[in-house]
Formats: structure tokens, C-alpha cells, sequence
DNA sequence: ATTAATATTCGTAATTTTGCGAACAATAGA
DNA sequence: TCTATTGTTCGCAAAATTACGAATATTAAT
């Protein structure tokens, strides 16, 4: 309990960041429609899922600073995207802690 | 906005509660040392993680609330481990996303 | 029965998240 | 220029999260 010198590293942040963005059902439901349409305006998706709008723009944000998605104006309305590159680091990040942890053959008793 | 009655699919609910599990770096570090080790006691962990023990053991209940760990008493210790069955469903849901994301060959302009 | 070792729970405080409606931009069209 | 449409920001309140040390429980060993 002493060496508490060394915080936790970057990837460990990044993964907790990306992981917290992902962690409410209103942004799943965001993910959901951008994964099943070739985009999405705020207008759309305020039609679908139950929240404010301000609410909504709320969670679109967090998913942008995470850099989950990005917006694009086209007026008179803004379009939403899945933001490919950011999304492939996620994806990768995240099968790595899958397959570390099921490569781990160790079965608890 | 008007259509709000249906909320989030238990799917979503779901996914969402796993990844709220990952989205803190001291729980991800829980993670990465289960799965670099056979199994992990509460000790060794608060001898890496920096953060009291008491916070520490309150971000391992978090992980046990979610299903991702269980603890076994191994006297005088506990010992944690993976919950493989669980980790396991969230694997295949989080597959499940990043294929619908990636497979849309929409490309944001 | 005491003591030592281990981990959780309690009490508390600070911070962050979530959610809503109202007010505020920004732009296109009449 | 006025109006309608679309989203964001503001102001606020309620709830949840995070963190710590102190107190508590549990069991092993003496």
C-alpha cells in the first residue's frame, strides 16, 4: 500500500473514457441508430428516443468529446456520424481486455 | 417527439450497465489484473491501485453489482476472479455493436 | 480470550451526471 | 425584414459517483 506513485496508464484512461461514453442506455440507443442508418439528424432521432431535446444534445455531446461521433452541419439541420477512426481505436481496445481476460485459462473455484 | 412511450430495449439497458461498469480507469487496472493473473485478492490490488481500500473495495462491488467479477472467501483473504460467463455476454454484445458500426460502409462527409 | 490480519460498511463531503424547460442562436424562406 | 425550423446553451434541481478515514466484522493464530 505504499507504491501509489504510479497512477493508471494512458490506455487504461482512454479505455475508462471511451467505456464511460458508452455507458448510458440514451447513447447506446444513439449508436444504435447510427449503426442501423447511414446517418442521423438530431431532429430523427428526437422522434425515437424518449428525452428532450436539450437532453439528447446533451448525450450527443458526450459522445462527440469522447470522439465517439461527429456532427456535420447541413442545414437546416445537422447530421451525425460515427467517427470511424476513433471507433476502430475502441474496438480494438477493447478486444484486447476481451482477450486477455478469456485468454486467461485460470477457472475460478 | 411524440413517440416516446417505448423506452431502451433490455439489450441496450444491458450494454449500457457493462460498459458504466468499465468507465473508470481504477476498475479497468481491477481488470487488466485479473486478467494478467490467475486471480487477484483484494490485497495484492490496493498494493498497485492507488486508491484507499476502502474505495477500492467499492469499485470491486461495483464490478460484482454488474456481474463482470465474483469473489471467492479464501480465508484469511478474498480472492476475485472473472465472471466468464458474464464477461462473456458482454463480449458478444459489444461485438455485436462495432460490427453493426463498422459494417455500415456509410462514409460521413 | 486476545490479538493480528483482512476486507467491508459507515459517515461525510465534494464532484459529476442527468434531466427538463426556457431562452437563445443561426439560417432559410416568404 | 419577419417568421418558422432546428439545435444548442443556460439555469436549475435531483440523483449518483467518487473518495477518504474511522469504525466494524470475521476469522486465524497465539
Amino acid at each position: 500500500m505504499n507504491n501509489k506513485e504510479k497512477a493508471f496508464t494512458s490506455e487504461q484512461e482512454q479505455m475508462a473514457r471511451f467505456a464511460k461514453a458508452l455507458g448510458h442506455p440514451v447513447r447506446i440507443a444513439i449508436l444504435d441508430l447510427l449503426a442501423s442508418q447511414t446517418c442521423c439528424y438530431h431532429g430523427d432521432m428526437s422522434e425515437v428516443i424518449p428525452v428532450a431535446k436539450s437532453t439528447l444534445s446533451q448525450h450527443l455531446s458526450e459522445l462527440k468529446e469522447a470522439g465517439l461521433i461527429q456532427g456535420t452541419l447541413t442545414l437546416p439541420s445537422i447530421k451525425y456520424c460515427i467517427n470511424r477512426e476513433n471507433w476502430s481505436r475502441a474496438r480494438t481496445m477493447f478486444a484486447g481486455l476481451f482477450r486477455d481476460i478469456e485468454g486467461n485459462s485460470y477457472v475460478c473455484r
